[in-house]
DNA sequence: ACAATAATAACAATCATTATCATTTTTTGC
DNA sequence: GCAAAAAATGATAATGATTGTTATTATTGT
């Protein structure tokens, strides 16, 4: 990665708010300072700042939303291999709502977990095609 | 609620299916019994049913990604009312994902949690505006 | 059977994001 | 310091998921 002015803001941006902002957000608060910017610029370097490992991306796996027939709350598990969701029972993160609350003081009123991994079925695939 | 031949085969797809469909996956399979079906159709009785209590949509609450200086693990805290984000501290799930592990057998190689809450600021708001 | 109401299909519109590409900036070897 | 090579940019088109619009069709209570 070679030097570029306008990479060079967005990280400043960046570190500089304690919130946690959107492209946009970083691409608004950029425009002060380099009113041409693009905001594909911002999109292209905030995506590489984060494959370099200099920031992170907070964003979801899932790209669209799934609809679930099983009501009763619990948790997810998405196979980085094959795609496919599996239920998780939610009693894994009982009291940590409390946890979180105490350690904090913020009142949590729901959590949700999104579990990563290789589901049974893709370990016992041969890794060969 | 009216009744309709579109909405209850919805369910009926939803209910019969052991993955967690997206509205696209929905729609193709049902266009073998309803060939003139809208997408549209599908998400709005999609969205109305999960309004109704019926099923469940899994989606996260932040609709476009975020970008966060801090790259040491954490999770994150999202208050409904002002739409900040806070950082939480991952100790306060240390060992879950070895829990899943030995629950599934599925092999668990990240997982990441969203809380839901209203956070101290916004506590202490008064609520007439 | 019929008017009132709700749901539909088709398609335009939106939002976040990525791709394309000609132009500009930065790096590099001399 | 300067020209060629490499990388990054800005403008804008394109994409994918989702929602809005509207004229048409289905459902309901009477």
């Amino acid at each position: 990665m070679n030097y570029s002015r306008q990479r060079e803001l967005i990280l400043k941006v960046l570190k500089e708010t304690p919130i946690h902002p959107t492209a946009d957000e970083i691409y608004s608060a950029l425009k002060k300072y380099l009113p041409n910017i693009s905001l594909a610029t911002v999109y292209r370097n905030l995506n590489q700042l984060a494959l370099n490992g200099e920031i992170k991306k907070i964003e979801n796996l899932e790209t669209c939303a799934h609809f679930d027939h099983n009501i009763h709350k619990h948790h997810h598990f998405i196979c980085i291999k094959c795609n496919k969701i599996y239920d998780i029972p939610q009693e894994v993160s009982k009291d940590i709502e409390k946890k979180v609350s105490s350690l904090t003081g913020l009142q949590v009123t729901g959590h949700n977990i999104s579990f990563q991994g290789i589901c049974n079925a893709c370990q016992h695939k041969k890794t060969t095609l």
